[in-house]
Formats: C-alpha cells, sequence, structure tokens
DNA sequence: TTTTGAGTTGTTCGA
DNA sequence: GTCGAACAACTCAAA
C-alpha cells in the first residue's frame, strides 16, 4: 500500500513561515510532503560555483534541519520536474500538489506541463498567491487592461491594499500535518555544484530602516537600504511581512519600490517578449556600437570612471550592487558605451544574487530608455556629477576601487562630453531610422 | 470621443 | 553659486 499524501513543491518560496501554497496544504487533511527540485533545465545555464545555488542549498538545509525536529524531511531532487514527479507517483498515493504562483515565462511553463502532466495522473496541481500582493490582473485600468505608467498603477495599488491582503498565514500550528519520513539531503556536489564564497546578507526592514529610507537609500556608502531583494528572489522573507513592516513608516518610499518590484512584474507577465525586444519599438533603429573591449572594461570594472568601476566590482565581488550605482553604471554601459542593455541585462542577470527576470528587464529598459514608463534618452547620468552627489567623501569608491586617488586614477575610456553628444546622436538617428 | 494633465531616480546651459 | 528652461515631443490614464 503506497503511502496517500499532499505535497508541497517549494520554488521560489523557501521558508516555512508564512507561506501561502504550503499553509494550504498542511490545512487540507492530508499529510505533506515538502519537496524542492533542482531543476536540471536551471542549472545547465549556471556556473558550478553559482552564489544563488549556494543560497538555495543553504536555505533548504535549513529547513530540513528544523522539518527533522518535527520528523520530517526536506524531499529533494536533482532532474527534470516530470521525472521527480514519475518517481513520487511511483512511491507514493499522490492526492494533491501545492504550489505558489510563479509569474516567470520559463515558470509559467513548467507549470502548466507539470499541471498537465499530473492531471493525467488524476492529481490536482493548486496554485496560489504568495510571491505579490497584487499579481498579473488585480491592478488594472478601467478598462481591464495593463498599466504601462507606474505612477498610476502605484495609486491604484495603495487604493486597494487593506489588511486582508498582507494578513500572514501562520504555520507553526501545522507542523504536525508534515509527512514523517527520514532521509539525508542531496550535497550540493552530488547536483554538480560548489560552494561559493559569495552569501547572500540578511536583510534589515526595521522602523528605523523605512523611516530613513528615503534620506539614504541614494547614497552607496551608507548603509541605507533594506538588503531584501535576494530574499525576496527566494523567498526567505514574505511580501506581506515586508508590507507590514513598511506601513509601520508613515513615508511611502520604501512601499513604493515594493509597488515598483510588483509593476515589473505584471509588467512581465503582460509583455513577456520585453525580455528580448524594446518596449517601445521605436527604439528598434538604435546602431548600438558593442564594442566588446569596452564592454569587457565595463564588466572588470575597469571605464576608468571611479563610480562606474566600484560599482562593477561591488558585483563582481559580492553579487550586489547598491541601486544608485546600478543606474549609473547601466547609464554608462547603454549611453556612454552605447552598448545594447541586453547584454548589460545578461551580464547582471549573471553576477546578481538577486537577479529576478522582471526587475532586471524592466530596469535595464528603464535605464536605457526603451522601456514603458522610461526615463527619458536624453537624460544621461554624468559619472562625475553623481560622484559629487551621492559619494562625496569617496566613501564607497575607496571601499571598492582601493586604488583610487583623486587626481592620479586611470584615464576613462571614454570623455564624457563627446560620448554624451555622441549618445544623443546616435538615439536621435536612431530614432528617424523608425 | 476628445481633451487634459502628467510622467522614479538627470544634466547642461545661460542668465 | 543659483535658478529655470531645454532636452523632444510622446504616450498614457482618466475625466
Amino acid at each position: 500500500m503506497k503511502p496517500k499524501i499532499s505535497i508541497f513543491w517549494f520554488r521560489r518560496d523557501l521558508r516555512l513561515e508564512d507561506n501561502v501554497g504550503l499553509y494550504h496544504a498542511l490545512s487540507s487533511g492530508n499529510k505533506v510532503l515538502p519537496l524542492f527540485v533542482f531543476d536540471t533545465d536551471i542549472l545547465e545555464n549556471l556556473d558550478a560555483d553559482d552564489a544563488r545555488v549556494t543560497f538555495i542549498h543553504e536555505e533548504l538545509t535549513r529547513m530540513h534541519r528544523f522539518l527533522s525536529e518535527v520528523g520530517s524531511s526536506l524531499f529533494v531532487r536533482r532532474g527534470k520536474v516530470t521525472e521527480v514527479f514519475k518517481e513520487l507517483l511511483d512511491t507514493f498515493d499522490l492526492q494533491e500538489v501545492y504550489v505558489n504562483r510563479d509569474y516567470e515565462p520559463y515558470a509559467t511553463q513548467r507549470d502548466a506541463e507539470a499541471k498537465d502532466f499530473l492531471s493525467l495522473m488524476n492529481v490536482p496541481l493548486l496554485s496560489f498567491k504568495d510571491q505579490v500582493i497584487f499579481e498579473t490582473n488585480e491592478i488594472v485600468k478601467q478598462d481591464g487592461s495593463p498599466y504601462k505608467v507606474y505612477t498610476p498603477y502605484s495609486k491604484k495599488w495603495l487604493s486597494q491594499l487593506s489588511e486582508t491582503f498582507y494578513a500572514c498565514f501562520t504555520t507553526s500550528d501545522l507542523l504536525e500535518n508534515f509527512y514523517k519520513f527520514t532521509s539525508n539531503l542531496i550535497s550540493l556536489e552530488e547536483i554538480g555544484f560548489r560552494p561559493s564564497a559569495i552569501k547572500v546578507l540578511p536583510f534589515n526592514t526595521s522602523e528605523s530602516m523605512v523611516n530613513g529610507y528615503e534620506g539614504t537609500r541614494n547614497f552607496p556608502g551608507v548603509q541605507g537600504t533594506s538588503r531584501l531583494s535576494p530574499h525576496l528572489r527566494f523567498g526567505t522573507v514574505s511580501v506581506r511581512k515586508c508590507v507590514q513592516n513598511a506601513l509601520k513608516s508613515s513615508n511611502t518610499t520604501f512601499l513604493k519600490e515594493l509597488i515598483w518590484r510588483e509593476f515589473f512584474m505584471q509588467i512581465l507577465w503582460h509583455f513577456p517578449k520585453t525580455v528580448l525586444c524594446n518596449f517601445k519599438p521605436k527604439y528598434d533603429g538604435i546602431l548600438w556600437r558593442n564594442n566588446q573591449k569596452e564592454y569587457q572594461a565595463w564588466c572588470d570594472g575597469n571605464t576608468g570612471y571611479p563610480i562606474v568601476d566600484a560599482g562593477m566590482r561591488e558585483l563582481n565581488s559580492t553579487g550586489f550592487m547598491h541601486n544608485r550605482v546600478r543606474m549609473i553604471t547601466a547609464s554608462f554601459l547603454c549611453k556612454h558605451l552605447l552598448i545594447d542593455w541586453r547584454w548589460g541585462e545578461m551580464y547582471f542577470a549573471k553576477k546578481l544574487l538577486d537577479f529576478d527576470l522582471a526587475q532586471n528587464v524592466g530596469n535595464w529598459q528603464w535605464v536605457a530608455g526603451t522601456g514603458c514608463d522610461a526615463a527619458p534618452y536624453f537624460r544621461i547620468f554624468n559619472p562625475t556629477e553623481q560622484v559629487k552627489k551621492f559619494d562625496k567623501d569617496f566613501a564607497y569608491i575607496k571601499k571598492w576601487v582601493p586604488e583610487f586617488q583623486e587626481l592620479t586614477y586611470v584615464l576613462p575610456i571614454v570623455n564624457h562630453k563627446e560620448a554624451r553628444e555622441r549618445c544623443l546622436k546616435t538615439y536621435k538617428e536612431g530614432l528617424n531610422n523608425n
């Protein structure tokens, strides 16, 4: 007789507390097997020491230890999703599979295939909203179509927000409902990876952070931001708790950043083509220079502009970059070097611990001027002026570019004034080509 | 349907 | 040093 169970399938929601799908699984009446799949379709594109895989493995280890205290375990496999479900169907009398919805194009397709496969076996795949406060079609214009401009979107989002949308789903009194079994957690080596030295830092959503956020968030040399992004990416924090913390302050600047996250998520969901295409096709005519050597200098943090170099070096050595500096480095790549935003998007995707397709594509297109509600193309960040405004005492620059000396730093690979004029000319010509 | 107002994060120039 | 305008017109959202 096969054991009768349901499954909760973890993906980007690596926590046991305030997890909507898990809450419903544990409340369903069946014993719940917690599952994680190292999806080989995703792994095959990553380096063997990818820091995000290390982080996922560490978080799984943490959950596994916690579950063993209640007599359960995490069931972890490496492979293709349908193959793993085949194994599970052979072993168990599967009742239901619970997941939290994932909105990226790859995930949507993967889940549709899993749902089809499971339904052939008469096993329903039940999905829940967990990753966001409002998803896909919950914040739309009066005619039902999606917003393409942030401000009206954020107003609607705020007007619809009420406690029911950020109430927590407590699982602490349901832990007895995990299926009891013991297993050893698969090691990082067994999935073909090795540990990275790069670590995700803890987040800070304290009241003082939220209150001070507006005043300090733009200074990369100051610890003025929450460092939430990788945790929101992998679900090691719940967005409902983040919103609760944000609402402790009367200042909504921090909350608005959480709304930006959902804005770009719904943009990607409605316009998945924008992963590869300009959101505004009138920019398709831009003749990017795409100089390989300059691209490499940008990647390595050797552009001769200290704030750009500091940012890229922070990214390369920590998997993180301060948001102000993300704008400066991205603007420099697209506008000073005239390198296609997709090249930069790809590089950030490889390096960022908090890489999220919707955010990365949305923000790169914003900087490049090709996106919805984007910065106007003639807005070209001046890397020297930005230092004067946001890193006046060179605290950030000196941290990441220790050899920096104000008067003797290596020569810039492009002259700002010339690059600026070249950019305006190229964009104008590109617009006329369309 | 037409009209109106507004639009994340900036820089430069010239008065 | 400070301030407002120009950058370039355009698209979006809502009345």
